[in-house]
DNA sequence: CGTTCAGTTGACCATGATCAAGAGTGGTGG
DNA sequence: CCACCACTCTTGATCATGGTCAACTGAACG
């Protein structure tokens, strides 16, 4: 698990072995680890660098002045925190440590030599952009329209397979740190609504969550329950745990 | 009103005359007029060109299996629609006009041409693009977060902020041609519901909202009624109605 | 062993949804 | 000019999803 962003961003556009070097340059020039439940960045804060993801989860998230608060979206190995920073001058949200968090710092000199040298990988990094752009939007849809039980199942369905585009799964199954109240501050539910609602997944034997770690016996299925599309995940290569590659339709 | 885009850039970053001549001759090169209701872009389809709104509302919106549909942003004179094309190969949302809505329709060789020639503009657009990814968190808070009265006090505020950013409000007005199912959409509430809910705002005097035609007596105190906070809107030029710009609280 | 933190359960409550009907309002054609 | 139609807004009655409050369990860790 060398270099997640290499293998995010070859999900987009292919690159070559100088693009690989470079990747794995940046990633290990400047390391960080954040210990879990700490910030790595807060809400009003100047953007110093932007941030890789090694290893660990971490959020983004905006706390309200009554303390209640939301995150907005994960970032799990291979993802970026944030461009922001050549533009906007402060943060308008925070991200914090969920695990243990091992990020690369990439200074605005280095990016934006990488931005200027190699195309391929500055192609990448837009689409990765307008990715994240677009789990913002779905995230919308999610809270705005779905019911409790589509909203976690959609969730999960949406972490595995970002997880998985890293390879980060093993079989049906991935690493799932979250407690129930981070889910909650998630999908906006109350951690005890969502204890109830994954008890009921777990009773339709639609997922398997125990000790961290998440099983899913069959993607199709909870797809369904969480009236999930993958196509917003702009995934290239969807695998066999999706409509789309599996073709024929094999539903429950 | 000639060139909303030019205005909205200026907000975050200066423009030489050679590049507001540029914009001008962007905005009326190719323009393209949608009627009301229709769309001019639908889910699924490929991205041909970015337009520019020149005229009128629109709305980007995903719709569901279900039927339902929730409404992920809105599109006001001076915004772009969007960034996608040059890398995401499907729309993975729709965009449909609210109003009458001219846009003006840039082709990849002109943005391309642009972006090598007028670095200012490039910054200006990387600004709108992450402000715009801004707007989407803050959503998702309103809809995971807020009370019915919050998010309707929140979505007013943020709209006439826009419109103002761009020359669009007069005093306290500004045009709201959104229809209260339209507004639903955008909150993820029944029309029912908002419909109460507005009558509230109304009945203490928070708001005037008649004719397609919005009222704000008080901006600061709907401001606190909506937990809004204009910072995500990362507006440079915050003026009088906001916290920022008076400096003192006049809370009522 | 106590302490802490996450998860679980129960009883009750409230925000907002649903269903249904009616009132304005504006545009269109006869 | 008026009648009709469509669309939006409004109101009422009832329902349900999910929230709140409170207590208890169980595992991890010193």
């Amino acid at each position: 698990m060398v270099n997640a962003l290499a293998r995010r961003l070859e999900e987009y556009t292919p690159l070559t072995d100088a693009d690989r070097d470079e990747l794995t340059r940046l990633g290990s020039q400047s390391t960080h680890t954040i210990q879990a439940k700490h910030d790595l960045i807060r809400e009003g804060d100047a953007p110093r660098a932007i941030y890789v993801v090694l290893e660990g989860w971490g959020c983004h998230y905006r706390t309200l002045p009554s303390g209640r608060r939301q995150i907005v979206d994960f970032a799990v190995p291979g993802d970026l925190c944030d461009l922001n920073l050549f533009v906007l001058d402060r943060m308008d949200h925070s991200i914090g440590a969920i695990t243990r968090l091992k990020v690369a710092e990439i200074g605005r000199e280095v990016f934006h030599r990488v931005v200027t040298t190699s195309p391929n990988i500055t192609t990448a990094l837009w689409w990765v952009e307008l990715v994240s752009k677009s789990i913002h939007r779905e995230w919308i849809v999610s809270v705005g329209q779905r019911t409790a039980r589509e909203r976690i199942a959609h969730l999960f369905c949406e972490l595995f397979l970002r997880l998985e585009s890293v390879g980060l799964t093993d079989g049906f199954s991935c690493d799932l740190p979250l407690t129930q109240d981070e889910i909650a501050d998630t999908i906006g539910l109350t951690s005890i609504h969502v204890n109830r609602t994954i008890q009921g997944l777990r009773e339709r034997g639609l997922i398997q969550l125990k000790n961290r770690r998440l099983t899913i016996p069959d993607m199709l299925a909870l797809q369904q329950v969480g009236c999930f599309n993958p196509d917003y995940l702009h995934i290239r290569r969807l695998n066999r745990h999706t409509d789309k590659g599996r073709g024929a339709k094999t539903s429950r």
